[in-house]
Order: structure tokens, then sequence, then C-alpha cells
DNA sequence: GCCGTTTTCGGCCCGACTGTTTTCAGTCG
């Protein structure tokens, strides 16, 4: 069972209870052993065999029995009782906007609604206005939110789509008369690999009028609520935002707490509190009722006595006790990267010629670059036959020599994993090449075992330097790959074979928790573009996003190694 | 239900906005 599936189990617990009435912190205990699950680097199930499901953060005697009785019969008493009782897709109407648990629980005994259907034909039809507390206006603001919900196809978004949107926002509410300063907060400032509301924070002392000129913006199709610190709209495309504007002298803490995430918010008003302060949005107020204001978002860290934390980290799995241990890692950055190890061309399914894709990657300070087009078997992917691979091999020493030496090109493949577990091109082609990736694109849903063999046997040849995109997972279209992770990765460090962190953000893959795990058993990564275009290098921003919030520093990625070293690198792996 | 350099019991972050109320509960982040 992974991960995930059982942490669903409980944060569904959560969201039962709740619409049952319980008592709110037994609530929010199975919604936190949830939260922790979803965020562990090591299988839950390799920690229940070794009996220490209680070192998981949140997870006390009950949940840890429910865990291993999940584990071991594949049900749970808990569960099954509480779904007789209260209908299992409940759960579904806290999706729409402005329906919390209390008003779910009365529309269900009220009025018999359990889904989102039964929703809709009672909200037509009048139904939910006729409710003690509720009126035609409720009634209509969740049509509203019923229509937006069937809009939006995916309710999440990819990075490189919203921060656009964000950069344009920004620059026109910077516009405005009275914006003092405009930052992006929330999920795209921690680069979360999906991004579901964009957060906007602006300092103004002219609130209401910035307010006022933000919902006049032409891309907005619907607000939500308005006031003036907080209001959030819908877009047309349907992308949720919301934005604070407060004073320049409470600016910091303000993108503090707009950044999130909600759960190291909590913990830091929780260091707040120990510490005799009360911390929000507004800045820290102390037991006198004296005001401590932040202009900069580093004073609320410098307040509290620790280091400023890097919002890629702000998740709650440990970063707070390591800033007060003082042992924060310094993450890698884009500028960091020297080198680009994956990266295609038109010889396969790239866009650009191999000179074109060399001249973008120079003006971008990569001194080195791998191009690795697909190999033989990937048809749709316009793979080289070994003779074509020969022939590209010819122009990139052609390449090379018009360019000079202000940037090195290596000749590598990415070379599929086929079906069967064995390479698409034989050993004697692979060890004439540079560097070879191993990636996966075809027989993606074979069973665990198999799948997992097959990422074995590429990771044991002895040609293999790294593998590319592991999950095979396309975010918002294609489920990852059902593999066994943490095999991988070890047998990934015994062989010296390295792992990609993919920056194209509909793969993120590894992801960022298996790119913590990864380096926790002392594999090397590498962050890379797999540029298909000149501009895809651009890219690695996002790529770097994920590392970061992975804990990585430079030390951990191959492609930070200044040119002599990496080539000596690839040298001793030969 | 979890947790403990004040605690094994009594806490558990904090404030904005809305709708339907005549002073606040519910929702949201």
């Amino acid at each position: 069972m992974q991960n995930r599936e059982i942490a669903e189990v409980f944060e569904k617990i959560a969201d039962l209870l709740q619409i049952k009435g319980e008592a709110i912190y037994r609530v929010l205990a199975y919604r936190r052993a949830g939260e922790s699950i979803r965020a562990l680097s090591q299988r839950v199930v390799q920690i229940a065999e070794e009996s220490r499901l209680q070192d998981i953060p949140g997870v006390g005697a009950a949940i840890a029995a429910k865990i291993d009785e999940l584990l071991s019969t594949g049900k749970m008493e808990f569960f099954e009782i509480l779904t007789a009782e209260v209908p299992e897709t409940l759960p579904d109407l806290l999706r729409v906007e402005g329906l919390g648990p209390k008003k779910v629980a009365r529309l269900w005994k009220e009025l018999g609604i359990t889904s989102i259907e039964e929703l809709e034909t009672a909200a037509k039809a009048g139904k939910l206005q006729k409710l003690d507390g509720m009126g035609s206006r409720s009634e209509a603001k969740i049509l509203a939110s019923l229509e937006a919900l069937g809009k939006r196809q995916y309710n999440r978004h990819l990075l490189d789509v919203v921060q656009p949107v964000a950069a344009q926002l920004l620059e026109r509410l910077r516009k405005i008369d009275g914006a003092v300063e405009a930052e992006v907060a929330g999920s795209l400032r921690r680069y979360k690999e999906t991004i579901g509301d964009l957060d906007l924070v602006v300092a103004s002392d002219a609130n209401e009028l910035v307010m006022d000129e933000f919902v006049q913006f032409p891309e907005i199709g619907r607000i939500g609520g308005k006031g003036p610190t907080k209001t959030s709209v819908e877009l047309v495309d349907g992308l949720r935002v919301q934005l604070w504007v407060q004073s320049p002298e409470r600016f910091g803490s303000t993108l503090q707490y707009a950044t999130g995430s909600q759960a190291h918010n909590v913990k830091l008003r929780e260091l707040a509190l120990s510490k005799g302060l009360s911390l929000s949005e507004h800045g820290f107020k102390t037991d006198e009722g004296d005001e401590i204001l932040c202009s900069k978002e580093t004073d609320v860290y410098k307040t509290l006595g620790i280091g400023w934390i890097p919002p890629a980290m702000r998740e709650a799995r440990g970063e707070i006790e390591a800033a007060l241990e003082d042992r924060l890692p310094k993450l890698v950055t884009v500028k960091d990267l020297r080198g680009e190890l994956h990266a295609h061309s038109n010889w396969s399914d790239g866009h650009a010629s191999i000179e074109e894709m060399a001249l973008a990657a120079r003006k971008l300070g990569i001194t080195y670059l791998v191009i690795t087009d697909h190999s033989r078997s990937l048809g749709v992917a316009g793979g080289l036959s070994i003779e074509r691979l020969w022939e590209q091999k010819a122009e990139i020493e052609q390449v090379q020599e018009k360019l000079g030496n202000n940037i090195r090109i290596l000749h590598g493949s990415e070379v599929e994993i086929l079906a069967d577990g064995s390479l698409d091109y034989p050993d004697e082609v692979l060890e004439q090449l540079d560097v070879v990736f191993a990636s996966l694109h075809s027989s993606l849903r074979q069973p665990k075992e198999k799948i997992t063999t097959r990422f074995l046997s590429a990771v044991e040849n002895p040609h293999v330097d790294f593998i590319g995109h592991l999950s095979g997972r396309l975010l918002g279209k294609r489920d990852p790959a059902d593999l066994d992770v943490d095999v991988i990765l070890n047998a990934a460090a015994e062989h010296g074979v390295g792992l990609e962190i993919n920056s194209h953000t509909d793969r993120l893959d590894l992801n960022d928790i298996h790119a913590r795990r990864a380096v926790e058993l002392g594999v090397k990564l590498a962050i890379t573009s797999d540029a298909h275009r000149t501009e895809h290098f651009d890219l690695r921003s996002f790529g770097v996003g994920i590392a970061r919030r992975a804990w990585v520093t430079p030390e951990s990625i191959v492609n930070t190694l200044p040119r002599s070293k990496f080539l000596k690198w690839l040298k001793s792996r030969n």
C-alpha cells in the first residue's frame, strides 16, 4: 500500500468525523496524521515492519494501531463503522466553495443531500434557501461555486502556467498609485509542484484604492470576496487569486503569513507563543499588548531568534527545528548549475539544431551540454538508429569545432528501458557514448515488481549514468508508475547511478519527497531541463525549486560541478 | 487524538470576510 493511499484514508476520516460533529482537535489529529504520512520520504509499510509507526509525527498509539490493521487486513473497522454512519461521498461537497462541515451536515440531515449532483438539483429547485440561516444569496453563491467547479478540469495548475500570470498581475499592481511593493506568496513562492490558488501581497497604505483597482483588472471573472485587507477572485481561465494588502511597515509579516504553508505558520506561531509572543500577519504582539512590526520578512524570523527559512522549505518538515539548531542547509540555486545533462535536438523530437541548442545554453552560462536524443525504439519521438547515432556524433564534433571551448558538447542518449528490462542499444554502443540516461516511456502500467525490476537492471548496467524522470508521471494527465522507490534508490546509491530531477512542470520527477529520500540514501542527483527547445533551459528554475523543497545542497547535484571536475567524474565511472 | 527544556492532563495559531444575524457562526487560508 502506498503512503498516499494510507494518507487519503486518514484525511477522509478527518472529513467524515468533522461532518459528524466530532471534537475539532480529534479531527485535526487525524488530518495531521494524514498530512504527515503524505510527506514521509520512507514507506509506511517499511516503518510498520520496523514497529516505528509512533515515530511519525502526529501518529500516536491509536492511529498506529489503525495503520497496522489497515496494512495487515486491508481494512479498518473504525473506518467501516464511520462510513456506515456518514455517507462516504459527503466529503466531496467540501470542495464546493463556501461549504464547510457544518453546512454539509445540515444539507445531508435536513435535505438528504449526499452528492454534488444532488446539491446542484436542490440548489436549482430553490430548496437550499429554505434552510434556517441560509438565504437566496447563499444559494446563488453555491450555484456559482458549482459552476466554477465544473469548469475547472483540474483543481490545480502547473507552475509554468501560473508564473507568467503572476508576473503580469504583479506588474499591474505595482503601477497602482500608493502601491509600494508587490510580491508573489503562497505555493508558487514555495515552488510546490502544482498550484491551487495564486497568492499576492501588496504593501500600501491605500488599501481600498488598491483593492478597487484590482477587481477591475480585465482578466478577473468572478469576485469571491472583497475586503480592505483581503480579496479573493477567480480569473476567467479558472485560476483563483488572493490578494492581501497591508501597510508597508507590516509587509514582512503579511508576506510571511501569505507564503505559508499553513502547517509551517502554525508551528511558527507556536514557537512565538513559547517566547511570549503572538504572531499574525499584522506582526507580533507581546503579552503586554505592545506590537513588534516587521516590514521585512527576515524580521519575522529574526524576532524569533532563528535564521530566515527559504520559502521552499516551509512545509513543517523539520525546518523550524533545523533553524533552531542553526543547521539550515545552503540550498542549491539556478546559478549553481554549470552543466545541462539532458537535452534533445532536432535529430529526434527536439525543435532546434545541436548548434542552436549549444548557443542558447552558452548564453545562459552553461559550460557543458549533453545532447541526449531518444533511442531507436521510441518511434513516436524520432528515436535514432545506431547508424543515425554515429552520424549525430560527427555533427556534434563539427559544431564543437565551430563554437570553440566556451561550451563543451557531449554525446549522450536518453535510452529507452524496454518492457523486458533490457536497454534499447547494445552495450558496445552504450560504452561509446559520453553520458547515458536510461528512461522509461512505455509499459508504465506493469505491476510493481516488474517495473522495479526493469529499473534495477538499468541501474546495474555499468554504462548507465543517470535514470531519467523515474515515476513517469505527467501531472494532471498520468499517474506515476507503481514502483518501489526505496529499492531503486538503494541500488542507485550502490552502483553510483544518478537520479534526475526533470524540470518540466508536468513531470517534476523525482518529486520533492523522493529527492529528499535519495539524498538521505547518498544518491547523486542531476537537475535537468529535458529541453526540446532552446527556451526550455529556463525550466531549470522549477527543477531547482523541487530540489530546494527537498533540502538539496549543491554538493548533491552532479551538474553543479565545474566542467573539468564533471569530466573527471565521468571518466571515473568508465 | 497527540504531545511534553513549564505539562502524563490540559492545552492544541490567528485573523479576515460573508451572510444572516441584531452580536456571531461558519468558512477560509
